[in-house]
DNA sequence: CTTGCATACCTCGTAGTCCAATGTATTATC
DNA sequence: GATAATACATTGGACTACGAGGTATGCAAG
């Protein structure tokens, strides 16, 4: 019960998308894309891990949702709050600890 | 069905145990414990993770099990195999990957 | 006009990973 | 003879992430 969450290294395509995000408003199709490209073609966001990880967000209150209509097509733009901006910050954090803790097991230099 | 493994970042401990055992022969708790050495206090190997872990890659043909008793107390020593020294590159090209993958989304450089 | 492709959204079912809790047994400490 | 450290192990479930499938619009080709 509760949130004690660890799980060594989730939450990966949630820290992207706040990435993303935070330089400049997008909207879902918009924002798989730019993970690829990013990434150099590395990573890529599945439909079926984007869309729930934004409802998420949005309803967590980490996102702001506005919906808007481009030639007959219908987007949702995203744009960090306040909250989603200090989820980033937290998120961040945790991925260069563990993310530098794993390199440190790897090869071989402590901090 | 089929092998298609995924899943962004999993596979973590399973690296860090391989990465360890290619340094010399060690026994399960003690082998929990240098991974918090390792990673600077920063990680930490469960046993409910930890013993699963090196059974499978026992059952794998990665690990070589070899039991030993020490003042009464019985230890199973783990080494690598030859497939398990190719899983170790494996693992280990898989995370410098993602994980470079991930920083450079995170830092804007790109390669 | 209808077939096919790209855009754009969404959800369900589940596979797979990891973990906390729990259990056994031995030795050492007090 | 209780407490703690060593040393092994399993079970049950939580949670993440993902593939597959579904709806709908616009556009180009034939």
């Amino acid at each position: 019960m509760s949130g004690g969450n660890s799980a060594f290294m989730a939450g990966v395509p949630e820290l992207l998308i706040l990435k993303l995000l935070s330089a400049r408003e997008m909207y879902g199709y918009e924002l798989a894309k730019a993970v690829q490209v990013a990434s150099g073609e590395t990573l890529s966001l599945g439909e079926g891990v984007l869309y729930p990880v934004l409802h998420g967000l949005e309803a967590g209150g980490a996102l702001r949702a506005r919906t808007g209509l481009v030639s007959g097509r219908r987007r949702i733009y995203y744009s960090l709050t306040v909250r989603g901006r200090r989820r980033l910050q937290a998120l961040s954090r945790r991925w260069q600890q563990v993310a530098g803790a794993v390199d440190a097991v790897m090869g071989g230099a402590h901090a």
